[in-house]
DNA sequence: TTGAAAGCGCTAACAT
DNA sequence: ATGTTAGCGCTTTCAA
């Protein structure tokens, strides 16, 4: 690694002080009256010697490295992978950086992971978090470390958040399929169920289904666990299937359990609509492409990042006083397709 | 934000030098015969005051931050989302922490992305170029600094590389769609078409096609800009449809490609692969949920990420000689599925 | 068995 | 209009 030119060295070769040249580096130099010619000078020097200030060493003497720390729960998760994207995006326009990091919903792994990151000093913090309480990152807003929850959310939090409504957008999914007078309703969530956003979405499908004088069998409420959800999804369907209890439709907790979900019932070659409606939580590109295309509720995750990054600039703004909570709720849309609608379509 | 606690801080409140202090917190106690009591004192201390070394400050001081850098075009892309959580945990196992950056194919912002990540003394960089020449990476080799080119490479490149096969992939595909007697066969392509995957894909086909005496007429050889490809595909197919003009099968050459395709082909109302036969390169795990599910030249992304990481290892080790050449050559599987296959298959 | 001091590259208060 | 100096928090000779 060749040797790499630093401020001392064009402050040297040009017999000037390091001051001089840290200024005009950071274009302070008019507003301390440094002369033009002076300006030019170390600039030509500059240029010849190639010199790329070290963004390292700055980061440790201003306290500040422009790096913020995005954390998930994997970030190979459409849904993920977009906000990831939304939001190295709005950092990169503000020349932020941005550190990934998936927990694989484990808790200890998650909390590891931020304690490197704020050890590495980044500036700030954007999480969907795998917590069962808020306590770790309420005193996140104790000891003043910047940072915005996103996605999933905690009753009693004090950190500044945006999430969706799900409860709402789960109450849409029931309406959908009710509407349409189907009554044999499933189910199909992952565990952990204590995440905010699943604990949510099951409670407004629930509601709206009771309020309408339904009730969710336990066996059509299937819950398959995070990181087995095929194997597990499948043998519960194969099951009510051969014990002749298939529902009539299937609302599923979010757009992995929604893909899984097609297949199996492919795999048991049960017709989607016709046999089964399903609607699923979180809609990605794909749905649209589909046959039969795939009902969601969808998410606006543009909104979701902008806004997650929105509230952690603002703490970066006014750094003594501590962050101000605010929690925003964004609405949700359901965008109707193929797969939940009885009598199936006709093409022509 | 509350002050941190510092070495000097433990050291002091202790009597003793920061040197005892660091070496304690870097388990060198020992190999310095510093007494077992002295070291207990020390990380009582520790304990007690919640001290957490600075790592922004010892990477300063050791030349090291154990950060790496992912440069792909757009992280939101299944593909390289899938790279991007593979190499995450590599890292995660290595110690390493992952920034990441998108180029949406922009040349001058991929390098002004690598400059910055330098500047920012990131111990490595992997990266999946959109630049039509090596030479940018040619000279990160000759400043020493480590780096691995994935998925896309060069000719004439110095720097270490993975890839996969996709000549031969192409090939398998042409291949497959020949073997079942289509002859009216089209390619759909992104461009840029500099891009060393797609050439390749691009020689692999029509090299095969050739072989079999059959050629790719202009009107069938479908280019598509990165950035608006459904509008453009949609344009093209419908006019071919209307011209009466449409191929029997369609070979595209990534995955956005396929899925959107297959989307065009639906609102056309042709049906795959009944009317046209449907193979692309590329696969995701979406593509076996549809209907028809669809067929795809698969990618060993695991073992892309795999490698590529192991090849940057390898370039921390040996610090002060050039990175060896390594250009790694992965083979590729076809995923045959409904969507390519003539006659339609019955299903029970 | 332990400590003093230098220094990584930069910025900022304080001279001059 | 420009320079001196101290210091961010850590590791690492070199001494004692």
């Amino acid at each position: 690694m060749a040797k790499k030119i630093s401020l001392a060295d064009i402050a040297s070769s040009l017999g000037v002080s390091k001051t001089l040249v840290s200024l005009v580096v950071n274009n302070k130099g008019d507003a301390h009256g440094i002369s033009k010619e002076t300006q030019k000078k170390v600039r030509e020097k500059i240029r010849e010697l190639k010199y790329q200030p070290n963004e390292l060493a700055r980061g440790f003497r201003m306290g500040k490295t422009n790096t913020i720390g995005l954390i998930v729960s994997d970030i190979s998760n459409r849904f993920y992978a977009k906000i990831a994207r939304n939001i190295e995006d709005y950092a990169w326009q503000h020349g932020y950086t941005v550190i990934i990091c998936s927990t694989d919903e484990q808790v200890e792994k998650e909390k590891e992971q931020i304690r490197l990151l704020m050890d590495r000093k980044v500036d700030g913090l954007i999480i969907s978090s795998s917590q069962e309480s808020p306590d770790f990152f309420n005193n996140l807003v104790e000891v003043g470390m910047p940072h915005v929850l996103i996605d999933r959310t905690f009753d009693q939090m004090k950190s500044p958040a945006v999430s969706v409504d799900n409860y709402a957008g789960a109450r849409l999914a029931a309406q959908h399929l009710l509407s349409q007078g189907l009554q044999k309703i499933a189910l199909v969530t992952i565990t952990p169920e204590h995440i905010s956003t699943i604990s949510r979405r099951i409670d407004g499908f629930t509601h709206e289904l009771a309020a309408n004088g339904i009730n969710l069998p336990p066996e059509w409420f299937i819950k398959v666990p995070f990181d087995n959800m095929e194997a597990v999804l499948s043998e519960r369907l194969t099951s009510l299937s051969e014990a002749n209890n298939l529902p009539e439709a299937i609302f599923t907790l979010n757009n992995n359990l929604t893909s899984v979900c097609l297949k199996c019932l492919r795999e048991l070659s049960v017709s989607v609509p016709r046999q089964i409606a399903l609607i699923g939580f979180d809609d990605v590109t794909f749905f649209s492409f589909t046959q039969p295309s795939v009902t969601a509720i969808a998410q606006p995750i543009d909104r979701i990042s902008e806004k997650a990054f929105e509230l952690l600039l603002q703490q970066f703004g006014k750094s003594q006083t501590a962050a101000k909570l605010q929690n925003t709720v964004l609405a949700v849309d359901i965008k109707i397709r193929e797969s939940s609608l009885k009598p199936i379509p006709t093409y022509t």
